[in-house]
DNA sequence: GAAATAGTGTCTGTGAGACATTATTAA
DNA sequence: TTAATAATGTCTCACAGACACTATTTC
């Protein structure tokens, strides 16, 4: 049964006179915050090295943002959504292909690319340090991982009529080998008595290009979030780990030190433990853990 | 200090030069599950009326999907952010402007639109049920707010080498006065040792438009996952209500019975006491209360 | 008085924070 | 033997689930 329109066409005949119309289309882009754990150089043989959390920049060898930091990322092309994008430039980054993708945010401020109009499809993506592989193409000549750190630097409070504006200001720090970038990214809260709506806001930047502090920020923040409530951190593991590897990473990713007993308790449910042991530590050797498929809950 | 690229231009030049790239875009839409509650008909003037959790959604004048229900969106505009082409739609079709509003996630599938390609940049608002005013515009000439049911219908789990593939079909049933939606839309979690990965697909669909099932489930998940543990419900009431009230907002929104005390003491610190109670109805009075505008961690 | 909701008191079990203690290895 | 990590035990406190009980209004 064939309905009309108020033209009096059937679908088929719509869609053969269709065409789409000509007024302005943003391009999207995918771009990735990529996390990754690795470990610190430790000269103390008996000590465990630290773990520092990282994602994968790439200097830009074009305007605008000439020789800044930016996200891996590409416009999303046709016949792909924006997630088979995200996983093809993972692909061609860093040479893996399974790994934990998950979708934060579209940023569309008007201005963000100063070359016209493009929205950015952020993605975050978690994988395991034994995977990382740097691809040397002629895109990503210039890659680099940066650790991370985010922290809470300046909080103010100011009421309003009936409700208030609350402002918090992060210090967004990246270190490299060579380079240190540096951004304060501020997330304010307007609050009224029917509604709340939240804003993020590049404060200063030295550094990185576009908006990419904020989207990093943004993702810092989804990743601490997720930490507590999900398993999404085993997604960093390699396929056998200790808990106190995993503890490390835990502690990386909130910034904050954790009690070993209640982590321990904790987690009990996310891993399994295997018959392996850790060997030539110079301590006592620590058992090897797996993650867990069965279900906890 | 101007750098130069490659090809010897400054940034100015290089921007002069610059022709966007004449490769397919993309539409961009934002649409809307726009949330509020309502209350049933209650005979019995002494009982308390229901609480019911109902989302607008917009008849489809045109193909394709012609006389199905669609949810409430229109295309972003040049010099438009989604969040605002969002904001607009919300206020073209309720005549409200101060809601919430949350951006949930962004759909790319290829097809979802069978004219073109459109992503979906898709929003939450929550609105308060006295707030509601709609507007009959000729877009909308057939809107109406349609009660939300969402429920588990099966669950099941596939052990494969490394991990297991984990299927859940979710029932989504929407009732206006007149029509009722069925869809059913399963999420599929595939977890393998390294990585997990979680995609929505629509297994049935009556009467709904486009890929909003998926849309419509997604943004029921959000709100109830937020319930828990943010202020989040507090939009969609009045500026006084009854605890009961909110204890009957929270039950619809999660579809389960809450006990009273344990309620109370939860929301304890989300709202503050006012000197005014009910009256005339056909039992005690209950004290009134309002959004706390302090902060409460 | 009856029928309903409003509002509070309290027991119990779970789980996280805190800290202490024992165990085990490599150099 | 020592310096480190590994692993577990246990006390306490906060809080949610469960249920009972009292209070107050309108018809």
């Amino acid at each position: 049964m064939d309905m009309l329109d108020h033209n009096g066409l059937t679908e088929r005949e719509f869609m053969e006179q269709y065409r789409a119309g000509d007024y302005e289309r943003p391009s999207v882009a995918a771009d990735m915050v990529i996390f990754t754990v690795t470990e610190a150089v430790e000269d103390n043989y008996r000590k465990l090295p630290e773990k520092e959390l990282r994602i994968l920049l790439i200097r830009r060898g074009g305007h605008p943002y000439l020789g800044n930091w930016a996200l891996p990322g590409g416009f999303v092309r046709l016949n792909e959504t924006t997630e088979q994008a995200a996983a093809r430039e993972l692909g061609e980054e860093t040479g893996v292909d399974d790994v934990y993708l998950e979708q934060l945010y579209t940023f569309s401020d008007i201005g963000r690319d100063p070359r016209t109009w493009v929205m950015s499809c952020s993605y975050m993506a978690l994988v395991a340090g034994s995977q990382i592989e740097l691809k040397a193409g002629d895109d990503a000549a210039d890659a680099a991982w940066f650790k991370v750190s985010h922290r809470l630097l300046r909080e103010g409070k100011e009421l309003t009529g009936d409700g208030y504006v609350k402002t918090q200001q992060y210090e967004l720090s990246l270190y490299s080998h060579e380079e240190e970038l540096a951004a304060v990214v501020e997330r304010t809260v307007t609050a009224k008595q029917t509604s709340t709506a939240t804003s993020y806001s590049i404060v200063s930047n030295d550094g990185l290009a576009f908006d990419h502090a904020k989207i990093i920020a943004y993702a810092i923040e989804r990743l601490r979030g997720k930490v507590n409530y999900t398993d999404i951190a085993l997604n960093l593991m390699p396929k056998l780990f200790t808990l106190t590897e995993l503890q490390q990473v835990y502690e990386v990713i909130l910034d904050k030190e954790l009690l070993k007993a209640a982590f321990r308790r904790k987690v009990a449910d996310l891993v399994v433990e295997t018959d392996h042991y850790t060997e030539n530590a110079g301590h006592r050797p620590s058992r090897l853990y797996r993650r867990n498929m069965e279900d906890y809950r």
